[in-house]
DNA sequence: CTTGATTTGTACTGATCGGTAAAGTGTTTA
DNA sequence: TAAACACTTTACCGATCAGTACAAATCAAG
């Protein structure tokens, strides 16, 4: 018996849904081993640290795409406000309007926060100096951008959390619309 | 052998906590059992529903609190503004600056928000609109303050994940200063 | 076709899971 | 005082948990 279908990188981001319909306890190797068609011999052969490994493998592909998508844009592009609305809109589409959760803070309010904390702690911290970056560049200054940035990132995970309580996608992206208009006055 | 210590009530407060620390699905049994100091047969005479069944009473107990301390000063209080610093006051202190955690939203984000997403919705609905209703006493129009209750809620919850990622309480209280200066503005 | 590394299925471990059953202890009431 | 009630202890259930061991199957390369 041998490749059926996946590669261990294909794996990853069925991994990442798993965990975020399930949180980290609730993600039990018999589901992840149903959902991504692999059985235990062959999880355990790609993630020899079992279900810890492949948590942390998943937050740092997270941590990989923000990088890419949302923080490199925010600090290199020579248009800030452009950027800015750029992360508006992939932020929107990344979590699907509201209808799919931010792993990274559903980990921040679990207990296993402890296990990544330092991984859960960056991503924040890398999404706050981005964002002030861009905005200082775009002409406000130090302390009123940090603290513009840190209100944009509130209101993200917020929105998300209240989105989902109220099953309600027009609320995140109503919440993304005043967080642009506020980054941009 | 009879009543050591405990009335059903006061064991409520203490789920709530394990609650919060270890999600639903973390919260075993066995750590109940040991938190609580009582043993299975106790708890599944106090709560013949099990695990299921403490959770709704948490959520419950939590619902009367935010009602009582809350909800009602809001709606029925006759000076609003004051109302609504006291409400900023009181979600400080029973969030402990963000060091404690909403168990409502945490378990909005979880899977188990299907078992009790009634319940989940019913917090943050009660809440927007309790507080809509103070800013139209207030003097807001009706559409406005909606969506500034709204935005209130979403600050308060988005800063207790971010607060706790970044175990930085004062970026709790950074926010929930920044809320009340926008609620009554 | 052979070899050697990679990938997989299966069977298993001991621990823990949520939950049940029933006997026992103490308190209240009749 | 005796019966009803409230609560606890203890032992137990089958299911599932994360993780291991290992041989069989499959693959790429020569």
């Amino acid at each position: 018996m041998a490749r059926t279908v996946a590669e261990r990188s294909d794996v990853i981001p069925v991994l990442a849904e798993i965990f975020r319909e399930h949180a980290f306890e609730g993600a039990s190797l018999s589901i992840i081993s149903e959902k991504t068609g692999l059985g235990k011999g062959s999880l355990y052969h790609f993630f020899p640290g079992g279900k810890e490994e492949m948590a942390a493998v998943v937050l740092k592909e997270i941590d990989t795409w923000f990088e890419v998508n949302i923080y490199r844009p925010l600090r290199d592009s020579d248009d800030p406000r452009a950027a800015i609305i750029a992360m508006c809109r992939s932020v929107t589409d990344y979590f699907h309007s509201g209808r799919r959760i931010c792993l990274v803070g559903a980990f921040a309010l679990d207990n296993v926060r402890d296990r990544f904390a330092g991984q859960v702690r960056e991503y924040f911290a890398n999404w706050k100096s981005a964002l002030a970056l861009a905005l200082q560049k775009a002409g406000q200054d130090g302390v009123q951008s940090s603290a513009l940035a840190e209100e944009a990132v509130i209101s993200i995970q917020g929105a998300l959390v209240l989105a989902r309580a109220l099953d309600d996608p027009s609320l995140f992206e109503r919440a993304i619309r005043k967080t642009e208009q506020r980054l941009l006055s």
